[in-house]
DNA sequence: ACCTGAACACCGTTCAAGT
DNA sequence: ACCTGAACACCGTTCAAGT
């Protein structure tokens, strides 16, 4: 084998707007927002930072880009991306199962990157991507038979819902070790919080002693039942 | 008048971390939540951006404790502070109603302090201000007859509404110049994204050719009560 | 004890220069 | 045209030193 002593010359991928951000996108899922740097980007692309600038205007623009591209995720996972069949299937059942589907495959894809909510919350402009998204569910929320006055109430109460969010308010302490004495604890947090503490222990059946233990899923999607609900009742009178 | 070439020694107010907050809070107020710096704080504070270090542990504890501050704010505004009289009347609506007005108080504070929603929301530790505010409100729907669980759902539905605020997915881009030839851009819209424009148009009833204009206040009210309501029917079952 | 100055390890971004 | 190196104006924070 001959000797190589320069590091071997990779092949040169050129760098386009589509490869800054699909890694962008990867620095995040792997590493959290926060190590979303341009210098560290710069260096997951092998390239100077500077560089970046020439297919990305700026930071603000490639979180811009980075929200567009998981919108775009959910966009094809609802498949709004596929044309659609000639002929259409009618929808087997009502409106809400198919609004509450789509919301879901949208909820499952923004679980694959935790740091979207956050992202695509501050941006501060409907992206073509969500503009298609929102477009489409208020097709499907109108030929659902709902009033146009309904429909712009509807997508107000789902909120961020509609992407399959909601951002969360306060995530549960960590907590590390797991508390020695809980019991003691709890007396005490009953004796300053008894409400939270009553429907907190009455959620937890199976003899939990440690609160604050919910099924994100199942709150999900209760809330967006009851909102769904709402509608439905409204649309009835 | 004698002449004092020195600048005038002023009474040399001590700093604490009341003051130290506080400041925080009137210059989020004022410029943002991004003109919140160590070294920005410490000038306005006229001391030297290492002093803070005495009174907060770093940024992220003064982030906590703004949004300490601000709930603070809420509960005194919402009476949680004020010591109930020995005879507290029974609240003359249902619960529905007070829940109600303690939302809508909670959320006239957060409209004071636009960076708190954001803040508040970032912060991933229920702080004990927060705390005595859940309780509390848990407290007003348990009396209300509701059921533990029901209870627990409703707070998930209602998520970071309870506090009087929902991170709005997109604001409005701003447009800057009122757009010449609205109608045909409109059009062009219309073509690309027609149920939003369906929607939207028809909840301008006065003739307005622009788009996009909501009234916040009220959107925000359907939702609560859209929960609300739901969570009522849900009882009475 | 409280406050300071200088320094460190980071940021995003500009600019002139290379090819 | 695309990429680079050095520099600028910021960050939050550490540390040794002052009083």
């Amino acid at each position: 084998m001959a000797a190589q002593p320069d590091a071997e010359p990779r092949p040169r991928v050129p760098l386009t707007k589509q490869r800054v951000l699909r890694t962008a996108v990867r620095i995040a899922d792997a590493r959290g927002i926060t190590a979303v740097t341009m210098r560290n980007l710069a260096q997951e692309l092998e390239v100077e930072a500077m560089s970046l600038y020439h297919h990305v205007p700026g930071k603000d623009q490639l979180l811009d880009g980075m929200a567009e591209a998981v919108v775009t995720e959910i966009n094809t996972a609802v498949g709004l991306d596929a044309t659609p069949p000639a002929d259409p299937p009618p929808p087997a059942d009502g409106w809400k199962a198919v609004v509450r589907g789509r919301i879901l495959a949208a909820r499952e894809v923004m679980l694959n990157h935790p740091w979207a909510p956050g992202v695509v919350g501050s941006r501060s402009t409907m992206t073509p991507a969500a503009m298609r998204y929102f477009d489409a569910l208020t097709g499907q929320l109108l030929s659902g038979g709902l009033s146009p006055d309904l429909v712009h109430h509807g997508l107000h109460a789902l909120g961020s819902r509609a992407l399959g969010f909601t951002l969360e308010l306060f995530q549960a302490a960590d907590g590390g070790a797991p508390d020695p004495d809980a019991a003691e604890m709890m007396q005490q947090l009953a004796q300053q919080f008894p409400n939270v503490v009553a429907v907190l222990s009455a959620a937890s059946h199976d003899g939990e002693t440690t609160l604050g233990w919910c099924d994100d899923q199942a709150e999900f999607e209760f809330g967006l039942d009851l909102v769904l609900d709402g509608l439905e009742r409204l649309a009835a009178r």
